[in-house]
DNA sequence: CTCCCTCGAGTTCT
DNA sequence: CTCGAGGGAG
């Protein structure tokens, strides 16, 4: 080793690199190598040694580089100057539609562009929609210096260690006049030969494989050791240029295209990003490349359309986070036959029976798939799915699986006997499907009140589907958020009796844990050594230890075992002081959800006054009508429900008050509002009212005898029926009881919280859509809830604003269809700000 | 009584 | 994300 560096071996290694670049540029860019392999090795070699033998020559863009490096601890976050926005895709769902009906779809497409552009026709560049991760490549005077995923499209993962292992990309430019400053947008994905490839040697090595190129593409490119992703072969493309300095940016978008691959990189081949002329040449395109799709080299899932024009491309300018002059065009979901192997019920958390059709495994849009639900009896019924069907599924325009259809000619039927030459009688195999009438889990019956769609288990919490998610609830993040305590662990703590209900996660003790991993590991050792067919009674969907491969569901014995206790029971301390909101919502009441486990707090304060609330109470808050209403105050009233809410009061959960009862919950418990809903039969609002004006004391008129209550001043048929009403057993206990807790609330002194307001956002209601670039979701709704506005999840006439970020898809066509006000994350914080 | 808007609940797979 | 149903306005 020197630390001096000869001239000459900084010439030879200059030489070296330029000519290696060359040579992998030709290989995997042009797809024309010149040299052989041997050649190409030996040179690669002889840089190798010159740079292990002079350190200074070291640097990031020498193609020995390619091998990848020292694993990171993390991948750093970097900010992107220019924001990498995703495509809209304003076509709708055409699952279904013919070519017709995408035409009609383009035509709609070209004419708004051209109406906004006020031009004849308009050229469109066109381009296959890779189905990869999209990355951003920064160049300094020609040398990579930096590459980041997409991540939120305001900032992404530092992965460029990973990026210069891919062969494809340049790590040095070498046109002539390179600019400055450029970075380059493109998409990293496994071709398909690749991908064959990398699953045959993960299945020799008994690894996994992937199941998509997607997949393997970003398991690959998101490795810390770079020098995994250099041996997984991915390939990458450029599609845009998002920043230019120090030379001419290209007028056009296929000029853009153009100039990229002169500098060297990899662009798709021309004939498949031609300029088309108008909404025909759209549709040309769009068949032509749906046509070819199965031979491309890569997957694809759809198109992409950009106006070819740059000036044009500015003069059309952006929509929030979306450009208005690009868009994807995916193809329709791909649909597949399978099997239905069984249709079996699942339980849900209230109780509520869903059928699932089990299908034989089907690899479609991406994934294999083997479940799919069919929602409730009648849908079942109305797509007349049986076992034993041939039916076709697809991943619909999201993610989750559908049967779209049965295929009835290949319905299993009956053979009759005794025939040899109509072997089949008309008569099916299978008969419609029919919702069971005891569930299936413990057997209680299956109710299906009249006119509802879902029908339930009526076991409640005896039914240990519904203990087990019950706490499952409970536990989760948006609840208790109690962490370690997954699905698995829920299941295992039910069945082995250690947690009847949520108040007996408090009671665990480490010897309670570790002697359940005890026994979890010896039923393990029986089962393995029996090694028979054991088929554990279903559970849940998958079963209960279906799911638990040997040494999976717990972590193995010893220190590892009480190191999963420590945590478990540490996470379960330091879950004792939800907000009030959340533990309303966490007890997993009927109706009770995140938004109205919000309002009970903020109206009442206290879990104690949300408890004690009778139901006439909880009607006049917002949002809550009669059917919420009677399902807290059951719940509340349910002796096992009090008993757990004892319980874990006892235990030290201790949710903390919002504050005292809102000051604005003296009108609401006005005592006309409250007569109004006591369920009196003829007692509507109006009459009421008239009732408050007479005797506005709940508890005076409890004690009123019948005589007296038929001399009030409302029509004979009103005082009747309330007369008659208050003579019903327990009625004037529950007037006396209403008036008793109205005294006792006002009296908590409601202090005057008047938040500062912000008038541009009080009272208004906001929807947020896509992915904002620095916001999460729930911090943008905390800020303008904390500011007195709204947020909602759809759109509506009523809605103020709409805030839109990357990724934004139907709501934010219907904000622009309505007319309302779209922001963007800036314009959101601008109002946000302005007090 | 009839819309229309919201909220709750359920769902698949990696 | 989608569906069903509750709440409330007209």
């Amino acid at each position: 080793m020197s630390n001096v560096l000869p001239d000459a071996v900084r010439d030879r290694a200059a030489e070296l690199t330029v000519q290696l670049e060359r040579y992998n540029h030709q290989y995997y860019v042009l797809d024309a190598p010149t040299v052989p392999d041997a050649e190409y090795d030996r040179l690669f070699r002889e840089l190798q040694m010159l740079e292990a033998d002079y350190p200074a020559l070291a640097c990031g863009s020498s193609p020995t580089c390619r091998i990848g490096g020292a694993p990171l601890p993390e991948f750093e976050t970097v900010t992107h100057r220019v924001p990498m926005l995703s495509l809209g895709n304003a076509f709708s769902d055409m699952q279904l539609a013919g070519f017709d009906a995408r035409h009609a779809e383009l035509i709609a497409f070209d004419e708004r562009i051209s109406r906004d552009l006020a031009a004849a026709s308009v050229s469109y560049a066109t381009e296959p929609k890779f189905d990869g991760l999209a990355v951003s490549l920064l160049y300094h005077d020609g040398v990579l210096v930096q590459a980041a995923t997409r991540g939120d499209g305001a900032s992404g993962e530092n992965v460029t260690a990973n990026i210069r292992t891919v062969r494809s990309v340049p790590l040095r430019l070498a046109a002539a006049n390179v600019p400055a400053v450029l970075e380059v947008r493109g998409e990293v994905l496994m071709l398909k030969r690749d991908f064959e490839r990398l699953n045959d040697t993960q299945r020799s090595n008994g690894d996994k494989p992937f199941a998509n190129p997607r997949n393997a593409a970003a398991g690959s490119l998101r490795q810390l050791d770079s020098r995994i992703t250099a041996r997984r072969r991915l390939s990458f493309f450029a599609y845009a240029i998002a920043r230019v300095e120090g030379a001419d940016w290209p007028a056009s978008h296929d000029g853009e295209m153009d100039w990229l691959a002169a500098l060297g990189f990899p662009v798709v081949a021309p004939e498949l990003r031609p300029v088309v002329q108008g909404a025909a040449g759209l549709a040309q395109y769009y068949e032509s490349v749906l046509a070819s799709r199965a031979a491309l080299p890569f997957e694809i899932d759809g198109v992409v359309y950009k106006v070819n024009s740059r000036r044009l491309q500015e003069r059309l300018g952006f929509v929030s986070r979306a450009p208005r002059w690009a868009i994807a065009h995916k193809f329709p979901a791909e649909e597949a036959l399978t099997t239905v192997e069984a249709i079996e019920e699942q339980v849900g958390r209230t109780g509520a029976i869903t059928p699932v059709a089990r299908l034989a495994p089907v690899f479609v849009g991406g994934v294999t798939v083997t479940n799919a639900t069919l929602h409730n009896e009648d849908e079942a019924r109305r797509k007349d799915v049986r076992v034993g069907d041939t039916v076709i599924v697809r991943r619909a325009g999201d993610v989750i699986p559908e049967v779209v259809a049965v295929v009835l000619d290949k319905r299993p039927l009956r053979p009759t006997p005794g025939n040899d030459l109509f072997s089949d009688s008309s008569e099916p195999v299978y008969p419609a499907y029919r919702l069971p009438s005891a569930c299936p889990v413990c057997g209680s019956h299956i109710v299906r009140e009249e006119g509802e769609a879902i029908a339930r288990c009526a076991g409640g919490l005896v039914c240990k589907a519904q203990r087990v998610q019950a706490i499952q609830h409970f536990a989760a993040r948006r609840m208790m958020d109690i962490d370690g305590l997954g699905e698995r662990y829920v299941e295992n703590l039910v069945e082995f009796d250690y947690v009847k209900s949520v108040a007996d996660l408090y009671a665990l003790t480490l010897d309670d844990l570790l002697a359940m991993k005890q026994r979890l590991d010896a039923q393990e050792n029986a089962a393995t050594a029996e090694s028979v067919t054991q088929s554990s009674v279903p559970l849940v969907e998958g079963g209960l230890f279906a799911a638990s491969a040997p040494g999976k569901a717990l972590p193995k014995s010893g220190k590892v075992a009480s190191k999963w206790a420590e945590n478990l029971l540490a996470a379960i301390a330091a879950s004792k002081r939800p907000p009030l909101a959340r533990f309303l919502f966490a007890l997993g009441i009927r109706h009770v959800g995140e938004s109205t486990g919000k309002t009970l707090a903020d109206w009442l304060g206290t879990l104690d006054n949300v408890r004690r609330a009778p139901r006439a109470v909880l009607a006049v808050l917002p949002d809550i009508g009669g059917v919420v209403a009677e399902s807290i105050a059951d719940f509340f009233a349910e002796p096992q429900n009090e008993c757990v809410i004892d319980a874990l009061l006892a235990a030290g959960v201790q949710p903390a008050d919002e504050h005292a009862p809102r000051a604005q919950l003296r009108e609401k418990l006005l005592a006309a509002n409250l007569y109004a809903r006591l369920n009196v039969p003829r007692l509507t609002e109006v009459r009421a009212q008239q009732l408050a004006a007479q005797q506005d004391d709940l508890a005076t008129l409890a004690a009123t005898p019948r005589v007296d209550v038929i001399k009030l001043t409302l029509p004979a048929e009103v005082v009747n029926a309330l007369a008659d009403w208050l003579d019903v057993a327990g009625n004037r206990a529950v007037l006396q009881r209403i008036a008793d807790y109205c005294r006792d609330i006002l009296q908590a002194t409601p202090q005057a919280e008047v938040p500062p307001l912000n008038g541009a956002i009080a009272g208004k209601t906001f929807v947020l859509t896509g992915t904002l670039p620095t916001l999460s979701r729930e911090q943008a709704k905390a800020l303008i809830e904390a500011a007195g506005g709204k947020v909602s999840g759809s759109v509506s006439k009523k809605t103020h604003y709409v805030v839109a970020g990357a990724e934004a898809g139907s709501k934010l066509e219907k904000a622009l269809a309505l007319g309302v006000t779209v922001l963007d994350e800036v314009a959101l914080q601008q109002l946000l700000g302005g007090v």
